[in-house]
RNA sequence: GGGCGGUUAGCUCAGUCGGUUAGAGCGCCUGCCUUACACGCAGGAUGUCGGGGGUUCGAGUCCCUCACCGCCCA
């Protein structure tokens, strides 16, 4: 084979990334043993969610512990997916074609929608924006796709799956059922926290705290049959309407003596209990807070605790319903607003119904203001931290709604002994995943009020009078399994009784997103079709992942593996950091420092860019910096070209002589005995998830002790003209070093030690003909390399280097300069390692007499006098 | 407010069990086209290891404390 002069990575890359696709180096093998599998759960990559560098980055690095696993002879299972059902998906759809999912829109076969139309939101049907949907994701998992390809990925790609598939819904399903069965899913109907754009319900784990601008108001609430006052601070005075009861500090003696009487809400004159509790907190606003239908989280649990009435304002878009106030006596379960003045405050209460939140509380305060005793004194202005949708754009709400729901407050300390048996690496990320488990306060909501997503299996009975009976659910059977319950009748039914007395309804919503992405071992392991296989993977071996998604994607996987299988769904996890941007902030598409990932890769080569990821440990956060690339860069021409001179000097030569026991020369053993540490610390590092202390003990090794000074020393030896014991010795040492650091590197550096392998190392015996089947170096291949007979003998050549080095550095003098004369003084337990690199040593140098004593160096090994000879005229 | 992580050369980062004079790369300075590589080679300069206190024969490393930065959770 001819080298190629020139080191051209788009080519390299772009030839064995063909090869790899062509040969399918990357299989898993489904004969071999578990024990002998190494099994990872990759979470499959949002595909709506832009692109970005930090996905080249934390996927990297759980490349190079696979591709060190599949060295060491695992049979690697490693499939990829894509995550593409969800809000994501749909918020990117409503932007793209400027449509809106309207469910009671009829189908339009023909609709063919044009993107980044202005205007209105064309209102579509489900189905319509579904086929959306599912043309958009098919277009992003390509971009990703091409994405892991063009980094070197080594997935199996006859694993691929996404989350909306057949099989992930089946499996999705599967699970809700088993579950239900088991008695861990139940329905309720109950305020969850809900996001007023989407429509829909969300759980803890996609809450995001977010500090907001907002304003105390001091309302005067009166006291019933007192001619006194009590003041509230409230941030949500829209909510007035809704109070229920006031409460303060029971030992707040400001108000004690108000506990027991009614206060009368301002406006709309409701009387309401003055009550006392703990969490009231007395150095909050005035001291005094009302209870809402339902302002915050604390609400709720006050409800809850003191059996307050409901007077539930808000619709689930976040307007102001219609109520009706009424007199006291008047009241009934029906109409829960009780006023001592009901004509004033259905008055005031016709000025803010169908108002959005916001507005409401502007108008409320309006007539606060105009009605000149309300307020106590002018609003204060304060920053406080307001409980969003992570994906939204408006404060959640509390929203009362049937919803069904996964226990996991019953397991949290059973999920927290399974978050112990997982090794995390960095190890301080399962304290991360303790703590959140340790704050749960909800179950997991698992309904979403939204389109594309897995159908939750279900239907009703509706009985005669046309009530949906919801408990009574009819199941699916699992051979049914993925259904659409709302395209498909249960068993027994026809689709003509959908809907209608003595008939069905089908569930309309579909599961939280994470109630399938927190099954992908299972997905892969087809837990749901083939319980032997999955067997055989299940616990997997690896979960990389990044730290953000600890409380979503590590959690719910953790416990749904505990609930089906009371098992740990991975025995390790790998946290990778995060890509920063060179300010250290973090990139985010709406701060504009976002670095798109492809036109990185096609600049810079995938093996640079894998080197940048590299350089950095798993857990830890990363600035992004080019010049990481440009050393990566230059790492790799630097290999390129060090290994096609040293691959040149023995490429004329029978391989069969250039085997270990063709090592005969003392210096070509001793630095085999420099190489056998390396091999043996970049293992343990990379057995302990370190790469980038393995990449970086190589590539030291490779650049200093390889290049700077063995390939110098035993570059005179690979020139004689005679296939001498000492050439082909350093021949040989050349071979089996280069042939070692090409597999170290490998994992880091697949394209450029893939092409360089198949320069002279495919065919070898004991080697595989892809690099990255090979197996990963250890000492025994040196076993047959005696070391050398005396000791420090690398250590000696490199003194005496350094010094004559040193000398014609310092007399600005070329290093092929020629030197009149050395003295080496050493000790004279050194003397013989001198002695036996000294014709290699004179060689390099150009050394013309060379001259060892004995005596007592006053620093180092030895004292090293150069006389250099005179330039020449 | 609670928790976790970090703070080492101008920049980006290593630093093993507490042990010699604290390291690398980039950048900077001085040279050198050397039969692989100038994307290279050789040599050089550069530190209050965030501050303070403690343990120890000895602390970048262990303990306490403070400051600042980031993240997670209230």
């Amino acid at each position: 084979m001819e080298l190629p002069k020139k080191f051209k990575p788009q080519e390299i890359e772009a030839h064995w990334r063909q090869y790899w696709a062509e040969t399918g180096i990357y299989a898993w093998d489904p004969a071999r043993g578990r024990e002998e599998t190494f099994a990872v759960d990759t979470p499959p990559p949002t595909v709506s969610g832009s692109l970005h560098i930090g996905h080249l980055f934390s996927y990297s690095q759980q490349d190079f512990i696979v591709r060190f696993q599949r060295m060491r002879g695992k049979n690697i299972f490693f499939p990829i997916g894509w995550d593409d059902n969800g809000l994501p998906t749909e918020r990117r759809v409503q932007n793209l074609y400027n449509v809106r999912c309207e469910p009671h829109v009829h189908y339009d076969p023909d609709l063919k929608p044009e993107r980044g139309q202005k205007g209105d939101a064309t209102p579509i049907s489900r189905r319509n924006f579904i086929e959306l949907c599912q043309v958009v994701t098919a277009e992003d998992e390509e971009a990703f796709k091409r994405l892991w390809t063009l980094l070197g990925m080594s997935y199996d790609w006859s694993l691929e799956y996404a989350t909306i598939d057949d099989h992930c819904r089946l499996t999705s399903q599967l699970s809700f059922l088993e579950l239900l069965q088991q008695g861990e899913i139940y329905q309720a109907e109950r305020p969850v926290m809900w996001d007023v754009d989407f429509r829909t319900a969300i759980a803890q784990a996609e809450v995001a705290d977010k500090e907001v601008a907002s304003a105390y108001h001091f309302l005067r609430f009166g006291i019933e049959g007192a001619d006194d006052y009590l003041v509230i601070a409230t941030t949500r005075p829209e909510l007035l309407p809704a109070c229920v009861a006031v409460l303060v500090h029971p030992e707040d003696d400001r108000y004690r003596d108000y506990i027991g009487k009614n206060a009368v809400t301002p406006l709309f004159a409701a009387p309401v209990p003055i009550m006392a509790d703990d969490k009231a907190d007395p150095e909050k606003g005035t001291g005094v807070v009302m209870v809402c239908t339902y302002g915050d989280q604390t609400d709720v649990e006050w409800q809850r605790e003191f059996g307050l009435p409901v007077r539930q304002v808000l619709d689930r878009d976040g307007h102001l319903l219609p109520v009706t106030f009424v007199a006291r006596e008047q009241l009934s379960d029906a109409n829960r607003f009780a006023s001592l003045q009901p004509d004033e405050a259905n008055e005031v209460y016709r000025q803010i119904q169908g108002k959005y939140v916001k507005q409401a509380r502007k108008a409320l305060i309006e007539m606060a203001e105009a009605q000149g005793d309300v307020l106590d004194r002018p609003r204060e202005d304060i920053t406080h931290v307001v409980r969003f949708y992570e994906k939204g754009e408006r404060p959640l709400e509390y929203i009362p709604a049937r919803q069904w729901f996964g226990r996991i407050l019953d397991h949290k300390e059973r999920l927290i002994e399974q978050g112990r048996k997982i090794r995390w690496i960095p190890s301080h990320m399962g304290i991360r995943y303790e703590h959140w488990v340790e704050n749960l306060n909800q179950d997991w909501c698992l309904s979403r009020q939204r389109f594309f997503g897995v159908p939750i299996p279900v239907w009703y009975r509706v009985d005669e009078s046309g009530r949906t009976c919801y408990e009574e659910c009819i199941l699916p059977r699992a051979d049914q399994l993925p259904i659409d319950p709302l395209s498909e009748a249960p068993d027994g039914f026809t689709e003509e009784q959908r809907d209608q007395p003595g008939g069905f309804t089908a569930d309309p919503d579909v599961l939280d997103t994470w109630a399938t992405s927190s099954l992908t071992p299972q997905i892969a392991t087809r837990w749901a079709v083939d319980k032997e296989r999955h067997k055989r993977l299940f616990p997997m071996d690896l979960r990389p992942q990044a730290h953000e998604i600890i409380r979503t994607w590590a959690f719910y996987t953790i416990t749904k593996a505990l609930l089906h299988d009371d098992e740990i769904p991975w025995r390790n996890v790998a946290i990778s950091g995060w890509v920063l941007d060179p300010d250290r902030k973090k990139m985010s598409k709406s701060q504009g420092n976002v670095v798109t990932p492809e036109p990185i890769v096609e600049k810079m080569s995938a093996d640079a860019t894998r080197y940048w990821s590299a350089r950095a440990r798993l857990g830890v956060d990363t600035a992004y910096d080019e010049q990481v690339f440009q050393v990566g860069r230059r790492l790799c021409t630097k290999l390129f070209n060090a290994a096609k001179f040293a691959v040149g000097r023995f490429s004329d030569i029978d391989p069969a002589l250039l085997g270990p026991e063709a090592v005969t020369d003392e210096l070509d053993r001793a630095v085999v005995c420099e190489l056998r540490p390396l091999v043996g610390r970049a293992t343990q590092a990379f057995e302990e998830f370190d790469y980038a202390q393995a990449l970086q003990l190589t590539e030291e090794f490779f650049w200093q002790t390889f290049c700077d000074n063995y390939l110098e020393l035993a570059k005179a030896r690979t020139y004689d003209e005679e296939l001498t014991p000492g050439r082909l010795s350093a021949c040989a040492a050349l071979r089996l070093t280069l042939r070692t650091l090409l597999r170290l590197f490998a994992p880091f550096l697949p394209y450029l030690t893939e092409e360089i392998w198949h320069w002279r190392y495919a065919g070898d015996a004991d080697m595989h003909d892809s690099v990255h089947r090979s197996p990963w170096p250890s000492a025994d291949e040196f076993a047959a390399i005696p070391e050398p007979a005396v000791d420090g003998v690398y250590a000696a050549a490199i003194a005496v280097v350094e010094a004559v080095r040193k000398a014609k550095a310092e007399a600005n003098r070329s290093m092929k300069a020629p030197v009149e004369r050395v003295d080496v003084m050493v000790r004279p337990e050194t003397r013989a390692a001198v002695e036996t690199v000294r014709d290699d040593v004179v060689r390099m140098l150009h050394i013309e007499t060379f001259a060892i004593s004995e005596g007592e160096p006053e620093q180092g090994l030895a004292r090293v006098e150069t006389k250099l000879a005179p330039p020449e005229a």
